[in-house]
DNA sequence: TCATTATTTCAATAGTTCTTGTATAGTTGA
DNA sequence: TCAACTATACAAGAACTATTGAAATAATGA
């Protein structure tokens, strides 16, 4: 994970419409959404919704594939934990004490299905 | 965590500047930095360091206080660690198996002090 | 008080992003 | 092959962001 990586993913998700598309494809999992299906599910324009993807997908956020006349799109989790670990690296350098109290919530993730409150 | 926050916490850390200001902080831990120094730090003109500080603060992931004419900056760690709780809300709601393999480095911060490659 | 230092504010400009409409490419099934 | 469908590409205009220089605010110390 470099700077300019990390900017790309972070001006991708800064647009509500995309932060919209990212969380819907985190919450579909695996097997992801086509495109009409994002486009219908957020009530987007499909031009508009493209637009979009594509920034996604150039940020590393999202992978595509074709399915016939479809193209499937799907959340890369990997890279979003990659972007939490640059963005806490060297975290408290030094004084592991101070921070300590933190209880990151990250892991949360697969291992409650709750939502937070 | 709302949408509109997380948007403008998403949006801030979008510019290379502010993404070194604000990793500059973490690291820095909860001392912080004042102004000045940042500027220094990262060769910024003052008045643009002040601009790109203004905007992280709005985002609330800086804190300001002042100390004389001096003006202490510090990272808002545990609004980070919400924001990436609500970026992994109902990771593959239903089907914890699917990404079970993910292995989040998350929690790495003040567990080891060291870089991750 | 007065000069100095630290930081912020304001205005102007250049550059960028978002949305919409229109056009295009590729796939499917009759 | 042809028509319908899915998705993307392109262009134009409005709206927004970043940078710079000049000025203002506020605290410190001689």
């Amino acid at each position: 994970m470099d700077k300019l990586a990390a900017t790309l993913m972070f001006e991708s998700l800064s647009s509500g419409i995309r932060l919209d598309i990212y969380r819907l494809l985190v919450k579909a999992g695996p097997d992801g959404l086509v495109a009409g299906d994002i486009a219908t599910a957020l009530a987007l324009p499909p031009n508009n919704t493209s637009f979009h993807l594509k920034t996604l997908t150039q940020a590393g956020l999202l992978s595509a594939t074709q399915e016939g006349r479809f193209q499937r799109y799907r959340a890369n989790m990997r890279l979003m934990t990659e972007l939490i670990d640059y963005l806490t690296a060297e975290c408290c350098t030094g004084n592991p004490d101070q921070c300590a109290d933190l209880s990151l919530p990250v892991s949360n993730c697969c291992v409650s299905n709750e939502t937070t409150p």
